[in-house]
DNA sequence: CAGTATATGTCAACCGGTTGTCATCTGACC
DNA sequence: GGTCAGATGACAACCGGTTGACATATACTG
């Protein structure tokens, strides 16, 4: 391995001055075409790139961001990962991803890191720790999905419309008894207004319901059939399914299959999120649309704002949508 | 905000010298254990925490990994970067992530970009460049599921094993004519031996099949459905799929299903990789394990130790296994 | 010809750490 | 009393860039 080459090998070999060349790299001061070019052409023949991490020192900004989710493996946050990285990188941003497995250690560990590595901000999109000690964090940070402070902008979708939308195209489908699987309601996210909207739908329309909790971990996927199995066991006169997840309603299938329930015949299933594979399946999910693509470009753009020191709007919700499929 | 708190600030709140703190941070040199806990009081009190991006500089070793994946939205990568992160986490190592949606001008950016952010090296899970592109990199690369060069260690899974597995369960099953549905066989990818493998066999025992390559890209999950039902209305004799990919068998269920084909009864389907949600989905897929977890584990510990500038084997390939369910 | 825009260079400081060299001081041990 | 390990500090150089201050030279513009 040869040694990487520095500025310093680049103005020598241009016959120009580090100064010089650093005014071409950052397009700054007076400099002649002729000069550039010189300066270019050194820097191909060395096969020269800047070392980031030295301007990033300097320059007290690293054009890195940190996401934090529960994991990447789920396809929620593999879909929001991909745009927001993609969006990012648009903006000249990069990544660095954190799998906090909705561990309260990791997570604070992930923020402790990407604070040392000097991160522009940070995009939370898993909430296990404290309130307190995301106030205390003193640097950009954008929330995902749930409410922090008055002080760091959150980015939703509506979650309570999209909570009526599902129970209301439930009952038009003609349900008499419903029952919604969401994640555990101690912790304060904006996903629990889903349900608050549907028991209110189910109140005002006089419809019995039903509802199940899943452990603080949302998205150990092994838990919903069993869940599930046994919901529908104790309650087999329910014919309406809302789900917090479109992972969740491929579970529900699976388990009416097994119950012997037709799907929609016998019972009906609405999930959440419209993440890709929910239209891939069999039969296609009838679901929630979070739109997910500008949410995650509103993120981004949030912390670019935040950086430059702007005001942000602390609440920011998106419209969701019906997508009716064939589970309903 | 405050100013954020150097190690100058730390020394003069402990009352010691710079050296002495950094001594302290390094463990190195001889430090009393009453100095040791006045400087981390005084990291506490300032809520000092050390700049990552200075200490890179001068190590020359960020301790990030870069990772190119085609996109994180498909379940594969998704569970892929997954195990990566987790790995690498655990190694003291951070993960930057790059989609190159199978964009070759992408994955070059995103190759210079991780370059010029002195990663300490990269996992490549996407391949679109030319094999010379790669070899120039002069800096710790591993290949996920690619052969490039004797100089470029890769990882992979025994693909060969695999589409020999997969066509001899349909067979056992009673399949009399099969279909591959395959990425493109143009690029070299590993991945295409599952071809080789299900071309061998089903020529060894005499049964005929026919082979449909996606385009290029192979991750864009809505040309499936069209191939599949253009290769179902042609060959109505089908009675065995073998797909690359779960997500593809999940289409495939879906066909077969407008199409009024039975899974296993009519025809029969096996996937690839044994996602997450391949046991998920109704009928649970039959498919092809690959070791994920390991895999990405073996491809971080190779980065590792090309960093260590250690000698590393070439080839690297782990065992598959056929799990059987469902949908044949 | 003065004044100004253009083009480049030298030099030093800085970003926030790390590390090597050298010096100084204390206390224990022989 | 001399030797030596332990503990700490001062100082400078370094990592690879960026930037401001200042100098100098050329070329044009009025």
């Amino acid at each position: 391995m040869i040694e990487i080459p520095t500025i310093k090998d680049v103005a020598k070999k241009a016959g120009v001055s580090v100064t010089t060349v650093s005014r071409v790299l950052n397009n700054r001061g007076y400099i002649s075409e002729a000069t550039r070019r010189k300066v270019y052409q050194a820097m191909e023949d060395l096969d020269y790139h800047p070392n980031e991490v030295a301007r990033s020192l300097f320059r007290k900004k690293s054009n890195i961001i940190g996401l934090i989710v529960p994991t990447v493996a789920h396809p929620f946050f593999g879909e929001l990962t991909s745009y927001l990285e993609t969006y990012a990188y648009s903006r000249g941003y990069k990544v660095l991803i954190c799998n906090s497995q909705l561990n309260a250690l990791k997570e604070q560990e992930y923020i402790w890191m990407l604070r040392r590595n000097q991160v522009d901000g940070i995009v939370m999109a898993s909430h296990t720790l404290e309130v307190e000690e995301y106030k205390k964090l003193n640097l950009p940070v954008v929330s995902f999905d749930r409410f922090i402070s008055s002080r760091i902008p959150y980015v939703t979708s509506d979650n309570y419309q999209g909570g009526r939308l599902a129970v209301e195209h439930l009952l038009q489908r003609g349900c008499t008894k419903i029952a919604h699987l969401c994640g555990s309601l101690d912790l304060d996210m904006l996903a629990n207004q889903r349900h608050r909207a549907f028991m209110n739908v189910a109140e005002e329309k006089n419809i019995p319901y039903c509802t199940v909790q899943t452990d603080v971990n949302v998205f150990e996927v092994d838990e919903y059939e069993e869940l599930l199995t046994d919901l529908l066991v104790r309650h087999p006169d329910l014919d309406g399914l809302f789900l917090n997840s479109d992972i969740m309603a491929i579970a529900a299938i699976k388990v009416c299959g097994k119950l012997g329930m037709r799907i929609p015949q016998d019972i009906k299933i609405i999930g959440y999120d419209d993440v890709s594979i929910a239209s891939l399946v069999s039969p296609q999910i009838t679901t929630i649309r979070q739109p997910l693509a500008q949410m995650s470009e509103l993120s981004v753009k949030l912390i670019e704002d935040l950086v430059k020191k702007k005001a942000v709007p602390t609440e920011n919700c998106l419209p969701v949508e019906l997508i009716e499929r064939g589970t309903t």
